[in-house]
RNA sequence: GGCGCUAUAGCCAAGUGGUAAGGCAUAGGUCUGCAACACCUUGAUCCCCGGUUCAAAUCCGGGUGGCGCCUCCA
């Protein structure tokens, strides 16, 4: 088969023929969280949507590396840290064991490599001296900056140009009043920031003021450093949220092809923002409230949570997942408590379509014509949407179609044996490359089961009430109890 | 002020030139002891105004609304 996937491109705002550096073979490196405090929903959209990205390669038949890092020091990490009275680093430590517990949750796979900034101290610091010794960056005051204009085509991502960036830089040049004299240009960055008093520090080559290069490296340093030591100098698949084409991945770009001379990333894709209220919910916009506001502001959001732990209280982690992917991964999404109800639902159709297939009796007999023909249809369509941008919203309506046509030829009968294992099949494959139906089913109580017997022998003796009060135990116990033509089917609540 | 994205039914959302996918919700029906599940049926002059075209949701111009980035962010 010949793959022709297309690749919405951030750098060159178009559609393109996905072609890898070596055939076969797929470099992904997606911007991780800051681990602060827990994800929320903002950073699982990115999450999911890379994952999915990442699945969907994997089924293509491409060979593929992922790399997602941790930001595992940076200032709200050590201010976090200083209010639950712990260092740093266990702040992060324990933020990192409630991000993959969230993440797994959310049907989120490993990535092959995980890396933390904390670990990679040693090849950051090289890549800052490759930077100094290529005059694309300069010490001042213990700090290192890399000087953003004498990086030819600086802007070329966000589609600024530098004069752009620099008045926007000037109408808040005054406020940030210390690291601006350090600056040679307000464009500029620090790729290495000198360590305030008492604060963590690794030791560097660079010099300080006082103690001689204890500092800590400035955010965006650390993708340019880890994404060539684990994937190359030019890596296929570059990811992260849309707020992120500006600064982080203008001067990643800035600073790895200033080092290495070779372009950061054939293909820049970014994810649409989650609005809660049809807004942003900005970290510094939570921040900045007051205690009272805060408080206010999440009485009116209860039915909207943020944090991924709490949404998934309310409305479980597959619907979650499934309300992230349905609309293209492009577009900016709103997030209401109508759309997560909506997206319960749904996911409740897949699951009763999955319980059919496991417990169909079908009769005897070879593929169908009619079941073939489904199947073809149904996987050509998907991989038609997945292939042109990951269009997950049309790859739902082709396993959504499967799903009714799946529905109605066990419901007619005419499901043969073969009919069902290749309708399994391809649901599988959906499932596989999108995740949606990923909980393990628990074992059901014994309690449960026994309730369900008598139930089933009271309704055998046409006592209805009996039958209906035992339904109702059952239910007040957390299951659900429903009559299929192939028998009872149990499930838990929510 | 600069850069960019977006506007499709009650809600979510595909669709980039040839008379509007899919899901949720709603209403009616079939099945069922009831309920649920499932199935069938049910709804859109595609923000507005011009233009190009035999033909526009789809292209062009102009409005209007929404959102993002330019400072930490996924």
């Amino acid at each position: 088969m010949v793959i022709t996937m297309q690749i919405y491109n951030t750098l060159t705002r178009k559609k393109e023929t996905f072609v890898p550096v070596e055939p076969g073979k797929v470099g992904m490196y997606a911007c991780g969280p800051t681990v602060y405090d827990l994800i929320h929903l903002g950073n699982a959209r990115a999450i999911c949507v890379f994952d999915v990205m990442r699945k969907y390669l994997k089924y293509r038949g491409f060979d593929v590396k992922f790399v997602q890092n941790f930001t595992d020091v940076d200032d709200k990490i050590i201010n976090k840290a200083k209010e639950h009275g712990i260092s740093p680093l266990e702040h992060s430590e324990k933020m990192i064991a409630e991000y993959f517990t969230d993440a797994r949750s959310l049907g989120i796979n490993d990535a092959d490599i995980h890396p933390k900034v904390t670990e990679n101290i040693g090849i950051i610091i090289e890549i800052i001296q490759t930077l100094l010794e290529k005059g694309f960056a300069y010490e001042s005051g213990g700090d290192v900056y890399f000087a953003a204009e004498k990086f030819d085509g600086y802007g070329k991502l966000s589609g600024n140009s530098p004069e752009d960036l620099r008045e926007g830089a000037s109408q808040r040049l005054n406020s940030d009043s210390d690291e601006a004299a350090r600056k040679r240009s307000p464009l500029d960055f620090a790729l290495w920031k000198s360590a305030k008093e008492g604060e963590i520090f690794w030791q560097s080559p660079f010099a300080g003021d006082g103690f001689i290069g204890h500092g800590r490296p400035g955010w965006h340093i650390e993708c340019s450093a880890m994404s060539k030591h684990y994937i190359g100098n030019t890596i296929d698949i570059h990811g992260g949220g849309s707020d992120l084409i500006f600064p982080h991945h203008e001067n990643e770009i800035a600073q790895s092809e200033a080092a290495t001379g070779c372009p950061l990333a054939n293909y820049w894709v970014h994810n649409g923002m989650l609005n809660v209220d049809g807004k942003k919910l900005s970290k510094s916009d939570l921040e900045k409230m007051s205690a009272k506001e805060r408080e206010s502001y999440l009485e009116r959001m209860k039915e909207t949570p943020f944090t991924v732990r709490e949404a998934a209280k309310l409305y479980g982690y597959e619907p979650l997942r499934f309300m992230l992917l349905s609309a293209h991964y492009r577009s900016p999404m709103n997030y209401t408590a109508e759309v997560a109800r909506g997206a319960v639902k749904s996911i409740e159709r897949f699951k009763n379509c999955k319980t059919l297939l496991e417990t169909a009796v079908p009769h005897e007999g070879g593929l169908s014509e009619s079941a073939k023909s489904i199947v073809e249809k149904r996987r050509t369509q998907f991989v038609q949407a997945m292939d042109d941008d990951f269009n997950t919203a049309d790859a739902l309506a082709a396993w959504f179609e499967l799903v009714r046509e799946i529905n109605s030829a066990v419901a007619d009968g005419s499901a043969s044996r073969e009919d069902i294992d290749e309708f399994r099949k391809l649901f599988e494959e959906f499932n596989g490359v999108l995740g949606l139906l990923y909980a393990t089913s628990e074992d059901i109580p014994q309690e449960i089961l026994d309730l369900v017997e008598k139930r089933k022998a009271a309704k055998s003796l046409k006592d209805y009430a009996l039958a209906d009060s035992i339904r109702e135990e059952i239910n007040q116990k957390g299951y659900i109890i429903e009559e299929t033509r192939q028998g009872v089917n149990l499930k838990r609540k929510g």
